[in-house]
DNA sequence: TCCGTCAACCTATCATTGATAGCCTATCGA
DNA sequence: TCGATAGGCTATCAATGATAGGTTGACGGA
């Protein structure tokens, strides 16, 4: 029974360049897709990686470390996912429209990676991830920082060059975004409109 | 040292009626808003009530309970502050964008109830909560319900009688308020626009 | 060819956590 | 006065995240 943990390592494991680390963290999202984020325990990413639970250590200093990177791999794919759809040439308000289509569609087709990303209850796991030197520099929040540029830039296209303003309605917009998909995502049982109907009427309110 | 804890339940604990109940659920917020809910344990709260922690397996079934509960208790307040302003006579616009304003300011001042409320990643501990027969009567799940209905009720009287509109339409409204103070609790570290000003321009968005 | 180094892994073991078992005690109605 | 009951306690469990210390195998310079 245990031996077959070690036959396997050497029989999945090696095999596989050094990504040992990236193999551990499409498990982890697998597991919390399926199982939900608390109810995930380092022994059961341990095994679906096919190592013991100890060695998961060699490669993240904690639990919450490998939460931490799942959430930067996150918002990594959907700032990515917005570029891809506003690179796309169009009128200033069609890409607005068009970039928050791919919000939802996104954290709806994705919606672990973005319940890691956004609802992960406690992101300061990551608080010792970068700081080899003093500056603590979050990791997390640089991610963050930078999706959430990508939708201020758009607004800044839309709105014109009034600074304060058009940060302000970045952070409304996509407050305005991000709540219908996190509470489409979290709460199941709530007894929900039309998903399609209730997002097209969400976009409409967009406007401004 | 051990026996203090003894001696602080006779001292403290009798005296109050029979409301160790409610004194567990005082305590497990007060520690929840303090630490942030994944932090706090069995042992902590039963030290803060002055009780050993099995003690605390008469009262709840289990540590999610008491978080279901403080559920129910969060979504509860929330309704009855929205109440207390609609109650207020004005016109149907008005009254809206006054129980949005309660909205945000409920949960701005009471961050930790809003968050147990709403950001509580598995309410699923308050599945076996009321079942005692075979349905499984969600508490939590009816006083968010009861919570939404009275939102609901409001927009209801804004937009007249498509049962469907009105639906979406509160749905959408109720996800664009959740969505600012939401991410205004969880994301501290978020270099945020002044405060004030966001929200009124979210709010000024809210029209339709 | 041999040996030191290093990375990756293992087993054994901790302290802490939520939860259970079984006993004790004070209060209260018959 | 006495049994029942509610509420509490200590002792203890199994599971969890984390650490300690040893083992293996690849690789590079003597």
């Amino acid at each position: 029974m245990i031996e077959t943990m070690a036959d396997q390592a050497e029989a999945d494991g090696r095999r596989r360049g050094g990504n040992r680390r990236a193999q551990i963290l499409d498990a982890a999202l697998k597991l919390f897709a399926q199982k939900g984020m608390a109810q995930v325990t380092t022994r059961q990413i341990a095994q679906a990686v096919g190592i013991s639970q100890p060695s998961l250590y060699a490669h993240f200093r904690s639990a919450d470390e490998i939460a931490a990177e799942l959430c930067v791999r996150a918002f990594a794919a959907l700032a990515e996912a917005m570029a891809r759809v506003v690179a796309v040439p169009a009128g200033s308000d069609e890409r607005l429209r068009r970039m928050a289509r791919a919000y939802i569609d996104f954290a709806l087709a994705q919606p672990d990676m973005y319940r890691v990303a956004f609802m992960l209850e406690d992101p300061q796991g990551c608080k010792s991830l970068g700081a080899a030197d003093g500056l603590s520099h979050d990791p997390v929040l640089e991610a963050g920082l930078l999706c959430f540029a990508q939708w201020h830039r758009v607004i800044v296209e839309h709105v014109g060059d009034d600074d304060e303003r058009a940060m302000i309605l970045a952070q409304s917009t996509w407050a305005h975004i991000h709540g219908l998909v996190s509470l489409l995502i979290a709460r199941h049982e709530f007894p929900w409109a039309d998903r399609e109907r209730l997002i097209e009427e969400h976009l409409r309110r967009l406007s401004f």
